[in-house]
DNA sequence: TATAGCGCTATACTCTTGTATAGCGGTTAC
DNA sequence: GTAACCGCTATACAAGAGTATAGCGCTATA
């Protein structure tokens, strides 16, 4: 391991932590990725759920993010020989594993909401509209 | 609070808790957020300061992300009317109390990685080169 | 035969992020 | 006076993320 600290490495944009920090981030990044490891995090579930479950979701953007959320070993794509074919998209370990991750950063957002009503109305920009 | 159960709401997009995720994304978002957020663990920076240890940001990001943490109640700025001005920039209690988040999101990165190596070399798409 | 569902891909566009480069008004040091 | 530091802003561009819309090959149902 480097001999830079936690923080210096953050701030050097180098080592170990920093990789960490940002596989995390990119793992959850983009505006697609949440809904669907939420969705996900009920079990298993086809392309057109997940269409069907995401709304405004387009076929294009389910189909990139979840080759995104495959690559980086988020969630496996199984396809069935049944005849049509059927493909099922379910969390690995680490996909599951993200559940704690999202409750650190509810726990986050609340309690920086809580502090921030009063000075401010609301947050600059929500992803979510 | 909704009648939606958290993951609900998380695949619904919508309700206090995918809210309170986005909060906490939005603020992380972003190149350089990390870094400065980094630097500013410290203790108060000038912007300056700032500038030189973070390598390769520009000027015009380091304002402009600057502006967004102090807008989202992350760092306040303060003009010391000193000839020529100085201007420090300083964590808010909230900025502060990203240090328990970035530890969970190494911890979870550090495990993920444990988890994929053998399967893939390396993560797709690190943000930091 | 026609319609609908499945699991996508293709094309083309816009909108947001980030980069590159230059410069401003002020002050201090040589 | 001229060079350098401070705390930025302006302009222009490039790259990436997201949207809109259409359609593919297949099968099951009416």
């Amino acid at each position: 391991m480097s001999r830079l600290s936690k923080l210096e490495q953050v701030k050097n944009c180098s080592g170990e932590f920093v990789l960490a920090v940002n596989d995390t981030m990119n793992v959850l990044n983009g505006k697609w990725k949440l809904p669907i490891i939420g969705s996900l995090l009920y079990g298993k579930k086809r392309f057109k759920e997940l269409e069907r479950e995401i709304p405004k979701i387009t076929p294009r953007m389910l189909s990139k993010e979840l080759k995104d959320l495959e690559v980086n070993g988020i969630v496996t794509r199984t396809v069935y020989a049944s005849i049509p074919v059927t493909v099922e998209y379910e969390l690995t370990k680490s996909g599951n594993s993200l559940k704690t991750v999202l409750e650190v950063m509810v726990e986050w957002g609340l309690q920086h909401r809580k502090r921030f009503i009063g000075k401010r109305r609301r947050l600059e920009k929500t992803l979510w509209r």
